[in-house]
DNA sequence: CTCAAACATGTGGATATGCGAATATTCGCA
DNA sequence: TGCGAATATTCGCATATCCACATGTTTGAG
C-alpha cells in the first residue's frame, strides 16, 4: 500500500479510532468496537471491511465472534506512523472514552 | 489540527509530494514545483493553498515569487510522519524524479 | 430445523473532493 | 501607465465518500 492510499484510511475519525484501539487491545470484535466508539454497527463493520479490504487489519473467527486485528507485516514506516499515535497524546480524551465504554461493556467475549 | 484532518492532508499524492520535495529542500516557489511535479500550475496552487490554509505550509513573498516552507511549531506527532516518510524508501523513485526534475528546471530563482 | 445473535452488504441520497479550463490578481519593470 | 510573469481563484462537472436504513448471511444453541 502506498503513502496516499494509507492516509485515506486513516483520515476517518472512526477507522481511526478502531485502529488505535485494536492496536492497544491486541484483538476486538466488532460489538465490543460498537459498544467502544458507540456508534451504528453497519457503520462500524463498513470501515473494518475497508481496512481489511486495504491489509491493514485481519479477522479471525472464533465461535459467532469475528476478531479484527492489525496485520502482521505491515512496512516500517506504516508501523511507525500508527505506534507513534498510540503514544502522543493528541487522541488522548477520545481514545480514554472510548477505552472507559469498552471496559464497562457487559457480556464480553473470551478471546481464547 | 487532528489527526484525521492532518490525514486528509496527506492523503492526495500531489499534496504529498510537494509536501515532502518543500520539507527536503527547505522553501520552494510555485513554479518550482510545478516544474518538479510536472502538473499544471492552478492544480499545484489550489493544493497548496489548501495545505497553508491547513496550517501546514507558510508563504513568503521575494520580489515576484512565493515561496512555501513547511509551518514552524507543528505538534511533534505530525513532524515525526513527516520525517519519517522523509527518511522512509517508499516514495524513493517518485521523489528521485521530482528531484530530477527540479535540478534540470532552467532559470530558477535565487532566495536570498 | 428453527431461531436469535453477530456480522455483512445493498441502496439511495447528501456532501465533499479533485479536476480542467478560463479568468482574476499581484507585482516588478519599461 | 501598460505589460508580462508568477500566482490565485472561479466555475462547472465528474467522481468519491460517508451515512442511515433496510435487508442478507452465517453461526451456534436448543
Amino acid at each position: 500500500m502506498l503513502p496516499p492510499e494509507f492516509f485515506k484510511m486513516m483520515a476517518d475519525g472512526i477507522r481511526l479510532r478502531c485502529l488505535l484501539l485494536i492496536a492497544r487491545q491486541g484483538e476486538l470484535c466488532v460489538y465490543e468496537l460498537v459498544s467502544a466508539l458507540n456508534e451504528p454497527q453497519p457503520k462500524i463493520s463498513r470501515h473494518l471491511a475497508q481496512m481489511r479490504n486495504h491489509g491493514l487489519l485481519k479477522t479471525r473467527r472464533k465461535d459467532q465472534w469475528i476478531f479484527y486485528s492489525v496485520a502482521e507485516g505491515l512496512p516500517g514506516w506504516m508501523n511507525k506512523i500508527v505506534d507513534g499515535l498510540r503514544h502522543s497524546n493528541c487522541l488522548k480524551s477520545e481514545y480514554q472514552q472510548d477505552t472507559d465504554r469498552l471496559e464497562s461493556m457487559p457480556d464480553r467475549p473470551v478471546k481464547e
